[in-house]
DNA sequence: ATGATATTGCAAATGATTTGCAAAGACATA
DNA sequence: TATGTCTTTGCAAATCATTTGCAATATCAT
């Protein structure tokens, strides 16, 4: 499964079949940067897709999540926000105020695999998550 | 409020009562390593405790992160984890298959900090995330 | 175009977490 | 130590994101 398939690819090419909806789900996440809950998903795709269901965004993000295509992140706030994965790889700074979620570009897992620390852990990493969490600019300036 | 107080100490000193369950739930995460879930926590504490209700447990656990007592994981399982806040502070790698959570001393943010790379972003950090998902060894010998 | 299969929409179920409320407990005060 | 005030608890019901069963529909190889 080559990693520079593009996510339509890689759906056929795993015996899925490309339906509007999974077209409108990849769409939208291309187009905007997330990550999103399912429910901003189901709102943004309802604008290309009208009366698609909340199971089929939900069905599908666990399908795409499962293919590698999309990644999920458990943010504290409550919800499952989804991004596309791959290129441009990233982690997130969130205010603790107003929930804004910016993204940052310092990964701390390079630095690891340099270091090597890694094999003496005696596991197999797969993803990882890097979150920073506090106040915005904009909501220390409002108090 | 200085930061060696003990959590018995910050809940009087912030107006709460310490009550029978209060006591518990800090004894059991005291005694354990943890992170655990309500539900996990919900069995140690009744060993100590037995009656103690399930919202008493959340009431509760929501009180101490809000008091820093406490801190609250978001891991990728669909359960809050939660672990005493402090001494010894740590990141987590997380089995995908069995969902066993190790605890790793590796820090990133420590790194960060040295590079001042953060006064760049305009936001006050708090707290932060760092986990390792992946295959440890005892499931990636099972096949 | 047809048929075999995968996928969808809908509505109902799930399950962790939250909430309202009356009873019980903590603790300052007398 | 007894009293009174205010907080906290237990219980049961509500919430709400996410999941699931099933019949109807869409996709795609033929
Ligand atoms: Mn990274
Ligand atoms: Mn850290
Ligand atoms: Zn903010
Ligand atoms: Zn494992």
């Amino acid at each position: 499964m080559n990693i520079r398939m593009n996510p339509e690819e890689v759906l056929k090419n795993s015996g899925y079949k490309l339906t509007q909806q999974r077209r409108a789900i990849i769409e939208v996440l291309r187009n905007s940067g997330g990550p999103y809950t399912a429910n901003e998903i189901l709102s943004l795709v309802s604008d290309k897709y009208s009366g698609i269901n909340f199971s089929t965004i939900y069905r599908n993000l666990e399908l795409l999540v499962r293919l590698g295509i999309v990644e999920k992140l458990n943010i504290a706030d409550g919800y499952c926000h989804f991004k596309l994965t791959g290129e441009n790889h990233h982690h997130h700074i969130i205010c603790n105020k107003c929930g804004e979620i910016r993204e940052i570009d310092i990964c701390p897992f390079d630095e690891l695999l340099r270091n090597t620390k890694l094999e003496d852990l005696d596991f197999e990493p797969v993803e990882h998550k890097f979150e920073i969490y506090g106040i915005c600019s904009k909501c220390k300036d409002k108090k």
